[in-house]
DNA sequence: CTGAAAGCGCTTACAG
DNA sequence: CTGAAAGCGCTTACAG
């Protein structure tokens, strides 16, 4: 019943409590054989740290989170998921310091600012990537000084970090497809929006889509590239709903469905079937409407707090998770979208 | 940037650690007016108190759990949710004690559970609360006595409660009744299963489904109990099915979808839409097979951890939630239901 | 390589 | 009504 502590174990096999720590922790200074015993007894009496009274006496962990500051619907969700985890976390003595960075584009801003989070002394880091840019040789960098990086919002492949952290694209994309096949006519041919097929975010989602779309009675689905840019999203849409009468319905995989929601609203076209990814405020109106019928939640929060999770876990208890942690998709429709921001708690 | 203590609030206002103490936990022995002169102190110097080395210093809170150990799809997540948080509040100086009540309908067993707790000194009490039970004079008990009851799963309405956490009932229902207009024919008739129209969760579902129906494209929709017993779910879907050639689907609101897809899966009946409750092992057979469309996913296992943290607010933080926590419905389809058993990580 | 002491920020008796 | 001391379970210098 009782818990056994450091004492216990230093009383059981009469050392210092100072052995103790160093034979749990890993320190150097100690024989072999004594850091064995000392494990091997820990083991028997089922020791297990208090997580408490260690955040209480060590010294505090920094955690630099490198993220953009535009594209704001989108990074706000990570930085508050991010944020709440630190929250929950900070009388455990863990501390964040945010690097934010200027543009999607600039990749040397975001390598600048991994370079600063060394300088900074950081223990570790959460990075949210950029498209286009080369951080192969700073992530090395990192990785010699033991310092550990998660990757948030999408991946960096092969590369050295300690885990990445985003939504099943894939799974996104299937999901997508199932749905719309209940809310599009027969053989009326789909559209999917994407912003660029070499990102291999979005590619995944496309072949989800694709995959899953054998299945449905839909016709045939066509792939298009917004690259995330609201005024080309705005005129594809226009484009496609001209030159394709019976169009089914439009997966908008990426960004930029309002400015597709918008034009539809414009000019009243209330036959095309509207899947969305993301649960924005901007959405509700298109959402009373019945233009939007179903969207694609890729819960940011969770993202952001399981990122500082696996940070706290890997600097505090050593303990890591596998190499990529997907956060689950789902599937929010009119009737429960609300709930969405409540919970959110984003203003 | 530094952290502001009680040492620092007691040197700078020149009295104990121990009259800060008192103040700041509005403990007795303390005159008005030193009380007041601490508060406003602390507020002026942004003092916050430190859970962590505060869970170190007192005593184990321990919080009592009266829950049935039948039904076990449903019992086991809402344990598991308990359990979870439980563990993560571990190192904070928080236990469980669980007393299982062996029947879903002896309200006598329950309330013994209830004094129980009193006499076994829990600090606070979650409760499940079984049908038919009355029991308002043993919860005016544990209210005098100061220690908190969170009702878990469903209601006990006009009770001295701290709170009850349960799923949004009506909500759940809307958001079955959205789907069904996507996924059933027109004009076809809808069946509505439900445990009992007594029991307030079961008619806010009912209620849910009525009022989105209006909106939806399908015919009649006709209201069923089922007692939540097996053999009447399989009996009545035999007879709904005989007596109604054209049956659009059923939305089974509570219990036993199981031996309604049992049935339909038997006689190879495929044209009549399925939308469950909860999402549990024994169902994924019946969504390949495309019996189930959908499953509203009721999230137990937030559900039994919010009731946990209720407690620990309460009780550290003399943080008072509302009355009543709602947790979101969700529909799950068969793209992303496999994720939910691997995210509830119960064998 | 090992040990004794101080300290993290609180709470809890107990003494005055 | 107020204060001084011990202790919760760890870690971190520092001394030997």
């Amino acid at each position: 019943m009782k818990r056994v502590t450091v004492k216990d174990l230093a009383k059981e096999l009469d050392v210092s409590l100072g052995t103790i720590n160093k034979a749990l922790n890993n320190k150097p200074g100690l024989s072999d054989e004594t850091r064995k015993r000392i494990l091997k007894a820990a083991d028997n009496l089922g020791y297990k740290v208090n997580r408490v009274a260690q955040s209480l006496a060590r010294s505090t962990i920094r955690v630099g989170i490198i993220i953009p500051d535009v594209w704001l619907e989108y990074y706000t969700y990570l930085k508050e998921g991010i944020n709440q985890e630190l929250d929950r976390l900070s009388d455990f003595n863990i501390q964040g310091k945010y690097y934010t960075v200027s543009s999607l584009h600039s990749g040397k801003e975001s390598i600048t600012a991994l370079n600063d989070c060394v300088r900074d002394g950081m223990d570790a880091v959460i990075l949210c990537p950029l498209y286009h840019a080369d951080y192969s040789s700073s992530l090395n960098d990192l990785y010699q000084k033991k310092i550990p990086v998660v990757v948030l919002g999408s991946d960096i492949r092969e590369a050295n970090k300690l885990c990445s952290v985003r939504v099943d694209a894939y799974k996104a994309g299937r999901l997508a497809a199932e749905f719309m096949g209940w809310i599009s006519a027969k053989e009326k041919p789909i559209a999917v929006f994407i912003g660029n097929k070499d990102f291999s975010d979005h590619k995944d989602k496309v072949d989800g889509f694709l995959d899953e779309s054998k299945k449905q009675p839909y016709g045939m689905v066509s792939i298009f590239e917004t690259h995330d840019d609201p005024e080309i999203a705005h005129f594809m849409t226009n484009k496609l709903v001209r030159e394709t009468s019976d169009l089914g319905g439009i997966y908008i995989a990426t960004g930029n469905s309002i400015s597709v929601c918008k034009y539809l609203s414009e000019n009243n076209i209330k036959n095309v079937r509207i899947i969305v990814t993301d649960v924005f405020k901007e959405m509700i109106g298109y959402v009373k409407q019945n233009i939007i019928q179903g969207m694609i939640f890729q819960d940011q929060i969770a993202q952001g707090g399981v990122a500082v999770r696996v940070i706290y876990d890997k600097l505090v208890r050593n303990i890591v998770e596998k190499e990529t942690i997907f956060i689950q998709p789902q599937i929010v429709l009119r009737n429960n979208f609300e709930g969405y921001f409540k919970y959110l708690k984003v203003e």
